[in-house]
DNA sequence: CGCGATTTGTGCACGTGTTCACAAGCGCCT
DNA sequence: AGGCGCTTGTGAACACGTGCACAAATCGCG
């Protein structure tokens, strides 16, 4: 802990200085300390020791403390963690002690069942508009929501500041959305369509595609598979089996 | 390349030894570049360099280079890769020459968006049953196929191998159904209920959730906000703030 | 008031992943 | 046939992330 700091909430004023800086791998695991944090709150815990935290999140206890520390944060030796303290923290850290506005584009298929998920306005988060080029689903009303025209997005903008873009559209018209979606002034895009997407310094893009997930378990399926079609040998075997393929495939291709 | 092999194809008999244990970073890109291979093609490239196909991937040409150089593919120096023979490996390796059955559990907002996505059966996947607890949603037909219940899962899977389920259920019942997924036999879980699964060794699990990103893309702009706020000082401004909170809260809800 | 049980915070070693930079190899052109 | 330009494959250094193991700190109890 090198930085002083009030003992106080974050929130207080003067009590937290802000951000710094954290390895992207602790963030990513935040949100799950968050949300292991929450249920741990309602189940009636005050605080909850690393051990118990990290079982609830999934990840080694020594990680966990290594990223809570990181971020400054005070646990009690001897004790544990102060539940509602932490969750102030992370919160504040995640920067969701603001109601953020989020703008999804392309309410197909899969924006359709992002409009009716209630994880966004659950956690900080808020549906400025639902947009789609589309001129059929446009006027569409979901979840209490109007569907409009994409090209409606400088406007929307304008009503209210939007800084994340969730993009659902194909792919063949996800980047020229996110060209739109940076000229309004976006700087966090989440890109559900499968392609990459080119954007400038200063912008960030997470990608979440159901088929690349799909085909990594796959792999692991094709290796496993791959492992127990030669279940004496023990991992040499493998390089030095004459027609070590020839096996799994034909095994695999007579099985289906 | 420490392994022989003869130059031929995947699928040609004995050509490839099995599997060679690749980096997981390397298995999570190999989609990626599968994809842009496929676009490739589409446009009527024969060849491709790392150059490029790293562009069109949206990763660094080094490290493309040595992810492929680790399944052991071939390119030709000075000219690049054969697109379809690349194709042809990585689909190899993904192990998505058989047709996988993939059992989706939960067909509630987001289980009806999975079950009407086209990338399950564009690229080797395909939707052996729908199934939910709801008595309600039994029955409904979801692009061409029936939701039947949870509780028939295992006649589900008696009829053909499912190894790979997906759950889109509430994150109360998410715990329950990957129990009855992995007693049936399936040995990868794709997770979208937010919550941890815990499931025996030999079971892979991934997880995808849509709030978890959300929240990763609001600490960068809160970052980001925090950095904008202070523009003419270097970062010990940030901690010697004495309302910083305050300040970049503010900020942001005048400002844009 | 002191001691032991408990739990945090962290130094250190290790493994994984990334990037640079360049030698080796290949095809084309003359 | 030989040389030249281009591209791959990879060794080596570096950055990042992880996990162990333990010292420091706190609480509760006798």
């Amino acid at each position: 802990m090198s930085q002083h700091r009030h003992p106080g909430a974050p929130g207080r004023a003067g009590a937290v200085p802000a951000l710094p800086d954290l390895p992207e791998a602790t963030v990513a695991r935040l949100p799950e300390y968050l949300r292991a944090l929450h249920n741990l709150a309602e189940t009636g815990n005050e605080t909850i020791s690393s051990e118990g935290l990290a079982n609830a999140a999934g990840v080694n206890s020594a990680k966990l403390r290594k990223d809570l520390s990181q971020l400054g944060s005070y646990g009690t030796r001897g004790v544990g963690y102060d539940v509602a303290l932490l969750i102030e923290q992370i919160e504040y850290v995640l920067g969701l002690t603001q109601l953020r506005a989020v703008v999804l584009v392309g309410v197909g298929n899969l924006g359709h069942a992002l409009a009716g998920y209630d994880g966004f306005a659950g956690r900080g988060f808020r549906i400025a508009a639902l947009l789609d080029a589309d001129p059929e689903r446009v006027g569409e009303e979901i979840n209490g929501l109007v569907v409009r025209h994409v090209d409606e997005l400088p406007r929307v903008a304008a009503e209210e500041s939007v800084a994340i873009g969730v993009i659902a559209t194909p792919a063949t018209a996800a980047q020229r959305v996110a060209d739109q979606l940076v000229a309004v002034g976006v700087t966090s895009i989440l890109n559900f369509a499968p392609c990459v997407l080119s954007v400038p310094d200063g912008v960030d893009v997470r990608k979440v595609d159901l088929a690349i997930e799909l085909q990594i378990l796959s792999f692991h399926e094709h290796r496993k598979a791959s492992l127990t079609a030669l279940p004496a040998a023990g991992g040499s075997a493998l390089t030095a089996l004459p027609g070590g393929l020839a096996v799994t495939e034909s095994q695999e291709a007579i099985g289906t």
